[in-house]
DNA sequence: TTGTACGCGTTATCAA
DNA sequence: TTGATAACGCGTACAA
């Protein structure tokens, strides 16, 4: 490996010499260009960790995710990585295969490689969790989930879900399928049903049946397959729109014809709810937003300026084909 | 920060003893138990950097994508997460959008931090990719697609396009529309489309129209709703699943019927073809076991063991709703 | 403007 | 088994 001490002796100067080359500049333009010409010819590049390792800053953040493999994830990750690039850090990410242990130990790692923050994109927070991040002392924001006492942003999943119940109402429905995820999972498991729940308790006279499923695209098939055939719902609103496509598969695969037959909605705005016919209507959620504003906000706690310790991304309905008014549907079911 | 000083101080050795302790382990069980109780008390954590400053190794693997967001990248990366976790790697992403000048600034970003080894996923090599890897002199490996005097592993694309082509002649088709990408991407914009005509001109009396459009799911989208309206060919091949996507979504817009109207086959095996209906015929493409050579075969450039420049992937047709028999379809062209 | 000397946190060598 | 010391590559007082 080629060192700034090399750079030195080829150019016949002191490494403080090179160094102020590379940083500063209070520099004889002569010396300059040997100096230029040595590193040019030797394809030189200054090593981080030594200088990280002077300077006491690694500008890297961490991330940790729970799969790679995730259109939501990604768009996520997308939006830290432009706002990164832009604020001159790097992201080492991690990712957890949605494993509690591989979560916890993400954050070893990351503390190891002294990251200056860790951004993680969580489903649940245990107290392992808390205390090993009281215990790194490095700077921590959660991301789609909320903890008290960890910096977080969230989506307004309660809200998302009231709307989504408020345009079911409105639209005429009257008895409804929610098909949902489990509860450990904070965020969509309770707030989005919640709100969705709420919205349509408002309205006299309706009722909710409720499937739960996983995020999993595959079991969620499985399991609309199954219990379609069962429900006398007329609108079917699905927990994330991962949920929503396969069950739209299936109805498909089963002969109902949506939004003849049922009214199907989705949360999230994924790309694959355009590209399906129908197309699903769902909820937009801004999640490259998401990931600059962690970034964002996870800069100002590096730098120890003041940020809340929750803030709010807001989202909005989009109205699609698969969904339309209540009308009879050819099951014949009619609410009474 | 607490360093390992601190824990020899407190622990009142030296901070070699320490750091045996924290190595090998020649140390009486005396001493491990007071170290041990000072770590545990202070939350220490070695410092990576100074550790590989000092051992010139890095543990770092440099991965360079040319965007979050794609279906076949995700899997390639989780693939290589599952591999470097083996081996102990930590992977290091850049994100280079499409842009050349991004990817060659990535390149050098990585050579940097020193990562002992840059995996890149791209669409096109160039003069100042080539004259840059040898600069670094940094392990290389390209995946995707390949270049003379680089280490690359590639998909049989050829023989991809092939296998479609010949499948949908012994469907008796005789008048094929292919979707295409430009040239500039080798793989698929040369290599796949070659197979694909190679394979159908075996056959007397058939006949290929070309469409030309990009990657991106909505410009195929303009592009199809455009031109299907004035094709006679009954099989559609597209060269990538987002591109079958956006064609199926445009037919279902024009009110054809798919596989009625038109067979339509992509590439790749995404997941989406799965969640469509119907369901479209394509080529399963090992992306995730992609990641995982990538990181096998880098581990073995980096330790110097031997290893072909080339490696190659094999890939299986997979056939679903979307195609079917020749039959005069409802727009009554029949082939003469 | 340039050079000397030291320290960042760690590991390895060598004596003790 | 333990401890002192040098070294990794870099940046930076400080002196020249």
């Amino acid at each position: 490996m080629v060192t700034i001490n090399d750079i030195a002796k080829k150019a016949g100067v002191a490494k403080s010499t090179v160094s102020r080359y590379l940083n500063n500049g209070s520099i004889s333009s002569e010396t300059k260009k040997i100096i230029e010409a040595v590193i040019e010819e030797t394809g030189y590049m200054p090593n981080t960790f030594a200088r990280s390792l002077k300077a006491q800053r690694t500008n890297m953040l961490g991330m940790i995710i729970p799969r790679l493999s995730s259109a939501s994830t990604n768009e996520v990750l997308e939006g830290v990585d432009a706002a990164a690039r832009e604020l001159g850090y790097h992201i080492l990410i991690t990712n957890s295969d949605q494993s509690k242990e591989r979560e916890l130990a993400n954050i070893q790692t990351l503390a190891k490689q002294k990251v200056e923050g860790i951004i993680m994109l969580a489903r649940e927070i245990t107290n392992e969790h808390e205390e090993l991040i009281k215990n790194t002392n490095i700077p921590f924001l959660l991301i789609g989930q909320r903890t008290e006492g960890i910096h977080s942003i969230i989506h307004q999943d309660y809200e998302a879900g009231y709307k989504i119940g408020q345009y079911a109402v409105e639209l005429g429905h009257r008895h409804f399928l929610y098909v949902g995820v489990p509860e450990y999972d904070k965020a969509v498991g309770v707030e989005r049903k919640k709100g969705f729940l709420d919205a349509v308790s408002q309205h006299e006279g309706t009722r909710v049946d409720i499937l739960e499923t996983e995020f999993s695209r595959s079991i969620s098939y499985e399991k609309a397959k199954q219990s379609l055939p069962k429900t006398k719902a007329t609108y079917i609103a699905c927990a994330t729109d991962n949920i929503a496509v396969a069950v739209l598969k299936a109805t498909n695969e089963l002969g109902y014809s949506i939004p003849g037959d049922f009214s199907l909605s989705g949360f999230g705005g994924y790309d694959a709810t355009s590209y399906v016919t129908p197309t699903i209507t769902t909820v937009g959620y801004p999640y490259r937003n998401l990931g600059e504003e962690a970034v964002l906000k996870m800069h100002k706690l590096i730098t120890k300026e003041a940020v809340p310790m929750l803030s709010e991304l807001s989202n909005s309905l989009l109205i699609k084909q698969s969904t339309r008014e209540f009308k009879k549907n050819r099951k014949g079911f009619l609410f009474t």
